[in-house]
RNA sequence: GGCGACGUGGCCGAGUGGUUAGGCAGAGGUCUGCAAAACCUCGUACAGCGGUUCGAUUCCGCUCGUCGCCUCCA
């Protein structure tokens, strides 16, 4: 089988082939920096983030694009708020969503252009589609003129006359009609503006992304996603315009829309005001937590978030954690049965050969990430199996079998990005003073002391550290 | 009003025309000095009503319900 997705322009599972081989161009809208991320961004770019690690596990080379929003109403509006530079506000905002990206292991994308550095390509693209007659000029404002563009509402199945003209678009004395948008925005006074044809203003909201991805990748590329939300009108205007000023040429093969994250079931957004930023999130839940929340549902389908919902993915993460810490445990330990029972470890061994397959027929089938994890969690079940008897010994076979469960669990996790290895701390006292204490207890245990050994374990999980006896010794880790 | 998605066991969440998803929580048991971890066992779920079929949770229709888009929003 070979990847296919779900594509939004036909609403159904089609194979994924590439517009050049094995390369993949693929175009994401990004955010406005204006404030902090929210839980829903995150959503939107995780689902992005797996998507684009997947397709290079594959074999793909992906080339992906994501824009920054770095002029727009939302970020003036903010910057007179807070009487600070519209351009410190984005740069700020930029950065600390590099941050929390960071922290949910959102690998970066090949480029990440702006939109104010992109005005000479926006304004080109204006021009071309005014020459072509799908775009009017009027009074400083430039506008696309829907009505000439005959496949509008394709993306999101819309019938122009279905659409309440009028009643909730923003309503223009300058338009010709109601349902035409903003190319270019004639600068009020006091507002950021670059010169143009048209005299001093900025892009509209659109444009911009049409502009930077035919700079980045061409007419035609493979890939191009977003939030949900964005289907309409965005994605649809970029269509329309992309397509209007490149006589026709498709705009985006694949469209690729993630699902919503909501709240008590309601959709989460800033304007709805029931969002939680990423930072707050992360204040409560540890990041590879907040990961595996992300990846554990599918792409598409709604996630809601609660305290259960988050408690769940944290008990259900820690399993695997765990597991990869059982089998690790097990191989440090450096201990071998001098006779061959291979028969002990043979269902790992078949779990083994089997988990990547499943991995991939899940992945390959639009980016299945609850089977795939399945097929993880069905690895560290077998290993736990085997590793958790009372008199086990590993021989040579169950050595290797856990040897190469434990790098295909690490290796298949990081494929989706979860993070079962969390990077300890380097170099510090914790590890010697942990197994200082570890071996005072365990003679205190020996010497029957059990007061003094409990009152060690409790201390230790007094400050959030829980000791576990297993077979191959004591092991600890925090909580 | 137009368009669309969805309704799976206590919870989260895949999937399929007839065969165990997986996870969380819960109960009992094994192991342990005790605890934790781990393992074993336990839940016969697919909104309702019709229809197609030898057989439907899975296909079709209707009803009910939830949610989304139609305005900035990931």
């Amino acid at each position: 089988m070979s990847v296919h997705l779900y594509n939004s322009l036909t609403q159904q599972v089609e194979p994924l082939i590439p517009r050049d081989d094995k390369r993949i161009a693929m175009y994401v809208c990004g955010v406005t920096p204006y404030d902090f991320p929210h839980m829903g961004n995150a959503r939107t770019i995780v689902a992005f983030d797996i998507i684009r690690r997947y397709l290079e596990y594959r074999g793909f080379q992906v080339m992906y694009v994501q824009n920054f929003t770095d002029i727009d109403d939302k970020i003036i509006n903010r910057a007179n708020e807070q009487g600070v530079p519209w351009q410190a506000l984005a740069e700020r905002f930029i950065a600390i969503y590099f941050e929390e990206m960071d922290a949910l292991n959102v690998q970066r994308a090949s480029v990440y252009p702006r939109a104010t550095e992109n005005i000479d390509e926006i304004i080109s693209l204006v021009q071309a589609l005014e020459e072509q007659g799908y775009a009017y000029a009027a009074d400083g404002d430039v506008y696309f003129e829907v009505r000439k563009f005959a496949r509008y509402g394709e993306l999101s199945n819309r019938d122009i006359n279905d659409l309440r003209s009028g009643a909730r678009v923003e309503v223009s004395e300058r338009k010709r009609d109601p349902l035409d948008f903003a190319l270019w925005k004639r600068a009020k006074p006091g507002e950021p503006s670059w010169e143009s044809p048209w005299g001093p203003g900025r892009p509209g909201w659109h444009i911009e992304c049409s502009a930077m991805s035919l700079k980045f990748l061409g007419p035609s590329f493979d890939i191009h996603g977003g939030g949900p939300d964005l289907i309409f009108p965005h994605h649809e205007n970029e269509i329309a315009q992309s397509e209007a000023a490149t006589d026709g040429k498709m705009f985006a093969r694949y469209w690729m829309h993630s699902g919503f994250l909501t709240i008590n079931k309601e959709k989460m957004s800033k304007s709805l005001g029931n969002f939680f930023t990423v930072r707050e999130v992360l204040q409560r839940y540890a990041p590879e937590v907040v990961r595996y929340f992300l990846t554990a549902v599918h792409y598409r389908s709604p996630l809601d978030y609660s305290d259960q919902t988050l408690d769940q993915a944290k008990s259900a993460y820690e399993r695997l954690h765990q597991g990869a810490l059982n089998m690790q445990r097990v191989l440090m330990a450096g201990v071998q049965a001098p006779e061959a029972a291979p028969e002990r470890s043979a269902a790992l061994r078949t779990a083994v050969d089997g988990a990547e397959v499943e991995f991939q027929q899940a992945m390959d089938d639009d980016f299945n990430t609850p089977r795939a994890i399945a097929a993880l969690f069905n690895l560290v079940s077998e290993a736990n199996k085997l590793t958790g008897d009372a008199d086990f010994v590993p021989d040579a076979a169950a050595l290797t079998a856990l040897s190469d469960a434990h790098a295909l669990l690490l290796r298949l996790a990081g494929v989706v990005g979860i993070v079962l290895n969390p990077r300890q701390e380097e170099g510090g006292l914790t590890e010697p003073l942990m197994s200082l204490l570890i071996d005072l207890r365990a003679q205190a245990r020996a010497d029957k002391h059990f007061a003094l050994a409990d009152a060690i374990r409790n201390r230790l999980s007094e400050i959030g550290v829980q000791l576990e006896d297993t077979p191959q010794g004591t092991t600890w880790r925090r909580v």
